[in-house]
DNA sequence: GTCTATATGAAGATAGAC
DNA sequence: GTCTATCTTCATATAGAC
């Protein structure tokens, strides 16, 4: 029952099993008793490589926050608005649309008076990113006279809320998440706006 | 100490304290220790008129939709969509931005999976009424010629997301509410993209 | 109906053997 | 480092007197 003293991979292994434990049921509810469980682990070993339920919920968080910042490295711009647009809107459409993101986001976004910092790595990992993102390539266009967009700021931020928009009733438990074809539309609307909107 | 037996009042002094309790804090920190001394009750007392935490909890919602519900009676529909558009944005806008409506409204999304119903019912008071008012206006606009909107479920759903990211940040507690003079530069940049967008 | 006092159980965290 | 067993706290809910 004890294979090695100090096996570094155990601490992988309750990441995971509290990882899950917390996306499905939220920080309140999970205990350090089932998460030891899951991971087929005492309690006491949890406590020694984490040293509180609360390290442990911002371990995870970390973790899932940076696989999301490091996703758009591979978005490339160029002068066809609609084109890099939507390019960008897949992105960001595949970032958040995992159950597990979902459930992050939920929980996050519970916690956030409790954990302000982690609502903090986690919006600007992922939302803040795409924002920026999108905001520096509306600035660049008008400024080629592509476009013509007086706000940057604000409507990157709205470009962002019009893809949001469809994950939002899921959020809220309203419905089963949206069809690629669904999530498709809301893209091709969005982009279509936007270009109608700011064309110069 | 017990002025009249029976006393109506009671159960809403009762209510009132709970209300702010769980708006403060949320569901799982308001103890019913906490709301009783706050409402200067007897936590029996609490029980006599509410079965349970949840039944208390629920009887905060509800009331907090009913409130949103009939907010939208007032708005009118004329055949200058600029000005109708900026009209409802602003109805929505003020039903949103309260504090107690932020609160509440990360609350129930963080304890969606406790109460799938009242998620539910405040999505359908709020949210959903917005939509489905917008949706029917650009309907109605497109069959009289004045706007040309092929979509108009998601226009509407998109539109209202842009008036929603400007407080996005806000719930994700990550800066102070926007001041009067922001939102309405989100709603005019909002009203304006449709308006360009959706030209007949 | 309202109060004081108590039962019951769950969960975070720790002590001590190996 | 890991395990079993235990401590402590606290919150929901109830019992019984007035």
């Amino acid at each position: 029952m004890n294979p090695a003293p100090d096996n570094p991979a155990k601490r992988e292994v309750i990441l995971y099993a509290a990882s899950k434990m917390f996306l499905e049921v939220g920080f309140g509810a999970a205990s350090m008793d089932a998460i030891a469980n899951a991971a087929k682990v005492s309690k006491q070993t949890v406590y020694n490589h984490f040293g509180s339920k609360e390290e442990l919920f911002a371990a995870m968080v970390r973790g899932s926050c940076d696989q999301m910042i490091s996703a758009f490295t591979e978005a490339t711009k160029d002068d066809n608005p609609e084109k890099t647009l939507r390019t960008i809107a897949h992105l960001f459409m595949s970032m958040i649309s995992s159950k597990e993101k979902q459930s992050l986001r939920r929980i996050l976004m519970a916690e956030a008076p409790r954990f302000p910092e982690l609502a903090r790595i986690y919006y600007q990992s992922g939302p803040e990113v795409t924002r920026k993102f999108i905001a520096d390539y509306l600035s660049e266009q008008t400024r080629r006279g592509v476009l013509r967009v007086d706000n940057p700021r604000i409507t990157a931020e709205q470009f962002f809320g019009m893809l949001y928009s469809c994950w939002m009733r899921v959020d809220w438990g309203m419905e089963p998440p949206p069809s690629r074809e669904i999530q498709e539309k809301y893209i091709d609307n969005a982009v279509a706006m936007i270009a109608k909107a700011c064309r110069a």
